[in-house]
DNA sequence: ACCATGCCTCGAATCGATTCGAAGCCCAGG
DNA sequence: CCTGGGCTTCGAATCGATTCGAGGCATGGT
């Protein structure tokens, strides 16, 4: 019926009624057709019932949210920066249960998650990913904190993609949640000095620049770049100095457990009479270690972590560990994002954490012993 | 400079540069700019050092995706359903090592994952996630399989949306990659038969209906709704009848424990000499148990589970396990996600698995013991 | 010198929806 | 009978980019 088209510019879409054959089969114009899906504005029952009745008709399942996005510039999509590659971060329940709370936060309020793997920090180049360039989100959420020359982060300034990081150091302009890491370890350790200890060893989280793994120097402790690491690093000293202090590459149960075996198969008078862990991931493969070793715990030497994970193969052991609102921190994530959104600037977050002592962790060994 | 625009429609955007204005201060035509930027078409050198200069200057970052992808009718997204809430889901590694590769593969090709949440499945109204109903998306994949009814599945296809499915059984006109589940647990199976067991346990993963814990009757076995679970029940009976099935609410170590407890907490005349678990997670679980009721493990009894996971925390106990390629099925749905989009009609992919016998299982033990 | 041949660049249409002011309609009041 | 007000519906502009054929300009062949 209507004329031949001037030119079909176009590749054959996938031929999907758009709202304008809706309109036309209901014979009404676009924009009524449009107010009897949005709902945003006033429109007849019947009107309405009559553009449903044809887009019933035609199959048509609602208005392409491609349309819609570019008319209101908005995706409905949040980037979620994870700190690595997708594998090992998940590996870690902390990151899991961090992305739980955001996800739903942010599902409730119609926003759904695009997953950005991080980069291989092996890349020389620094390159960022892809998505970081150019996929369409509305706002940007660095889970695992920032580096001081964030590639990624800079990228999504760049763009004009408003950021909320988690557990980071403050960003100008950005969000900022995260926990109270400091006071954190310092409380755990200080738990340890009460219990008599003084040699205290500590397995630390990732630094963040070059992945490596062993003992530190006080030059290497003066490269840390990774907000949670440095923050728990200073709580610690807030409490102890450690006699040794051992890098990870990721917080994981097999480099807990290559940490405590280095750091507790040594004379027994070198020995550590405590462990400190950054997370209990790396706690738990320390414990394994001890156990390996014939150590027992917390007789021979205490072990205590940093989450609060349920850690049921633990079992019996129960670890003394530093427990932090893990879903709390992603819906709290998931509000900066909302209130970005919605154009105010929200306040940093930091969350409390709290000490809870379990079985890992006992009086300093008698030397008689 | 320029004329009053007739009337602003529009709310004010954040006024990010756009193409138009990039042209204009290049002294260029739009479609020339657009070439510059997308390298589709001839364009001399000079000129397109001109418009990125221009670019530059007006700190203009790309073309915006939401207009490009309205053009060209593709998001760049793939919605990716996982089974229930997130937080469970990624506990268990099996997820999180099929989405590695799925997200690696798709990444290698400009696209990017949306995280969708399944549906809590104690939701009577059979509802699903919003997202799913209206979020942008070029093809989704339903991981975890499907049920007969699958609401998700239905809405997805009203959508038009092109679906591939991890995991389940085929679904007309969609994508498919699985493993072969059945001869999967038939071999572990028969190996325990090998070794002389005829009292066999079986610990099977959800049913996918209402979430249950406990032994199972006939009536309930006939019930099972989910692809991957029926087919690991089906591969368990080619090779012989388990003395009892146990039904788990989840693949998680608890749920094994809780099943391992249950089954091997019973006089020893009852007990089962061989535990199959359909899943390496259950298997650890019930390891824990049988350690925990002070049996050895292979001696007092055997256990085998299915996956072929990295579980160092069972050290130095081995799970014999039945391997699957788990990042290599998440490429294989990548690969049938691109099949889709590029009109293709992918065949379905079954992935082998291997046998791979550790230390958990061994001869059935004589009555003598 | 003239015409054919390329190679770049440009204009205009288009993707699918939202939105805002204007227009149309109906009814009540003067 | 005419006019004013309140609702609903409509037209047209707009979001930001891509794409295709047409047009312009320069080069090379005869």
């Amino acid at each position: 019926m209507n004329g031949a088209t001037p030119r079909p510019a176009t590749p054959t879409h996938g031929s999907r009624p758009t709202l304008a054959k809706v309109a036309e089969l209901a014979g009404v114009s676009v924009s009524t057709a449009s107010l009897a899906f949005s709902g945003a504005g006033p429109i007849t029952p019947e009107t309405r019932d009559r553009v449903l009745a044809a887009a019933a008709e035609l199959d048509y399942t609602g208005p392409n949210p491609l349309g819609r996005q570019l008319r209101s510039g908005r995706s409905g999509i949040v980037g979620v920066v994870i700190g690595d590659q997708l594998k090992r971060s998940f590996r870690d329940p902390v990151s899991v249960q961090v992305l739980d709370g955001l996800v739903s936060t942010l599902g409730e309020n119609g926003l759904g998650v695009l997953l950005i793997p991080g980069i291989p920090s092996d890349d020389p180049a620094r390159a960022v990913d892809p998505l970081v360039e150019s996929a369409a989100m509305d706002v940007a959420v660095l889970v695992w904190g920032v580096s001081s020359d964030d590639a990624t982060l800079t990228a999504l300034q760049r763009r004009g993609v408003p950021v909320v990081v988690g557990e980071g150091r403050a960003v100008p302009g950005a969000g900022l949640v995260g926990i109270k890491d400091r006071e954190g370890t310092a409380a755990v350790v200080r738990h340890l000095v009460e219990l008599g200890h003084t040699r205290i060893a500590e397995i630390a989280l990732s630094f963040g620049t070059a992945e490596r793994t062993g003992p530190i120097d006080a030059a290497r402790l003066a490269q840390v770049d990774r907000t949670p690491t440095a923050n728990r690093l200073a709580g610690v000293r807030d409490a102890i100095e450690p006699v040794i202090t051992w890098e990870t590459e990721a917080s994981l149960v097999e480099h807990g457990k290559t940490a405590g075996l280095a750091l507790l198969d040594v004379p027994v008078r070198e020995r550590p009479t405590a462990l400190i862990a950054h997370s209990d991931l790396l706690a738990a493969g320390a414990l394994l270690a001890a156990h390996e070793l014939g150590l027992r715990v917390p007789q021979d030497v205490s072990v205590a972590g940093f989450d609060g994970l349920d850690l049921p193969w633990l079992s019996p052991d129960v670890l003394t560990t530093v427990h932090q609102p893990l879903a709390e921190k992603g819906a709290e994530l998931g509000r900066a994002v909302i209130a970005l959104l919605a154009g105010e600037n929200p306040a940093p977050v930091l969350l409390d954490v709290e000490l809870v002592v379990g079985s890992t962790t006992g009086p300093v060994p008698t030397p008689a012993d």
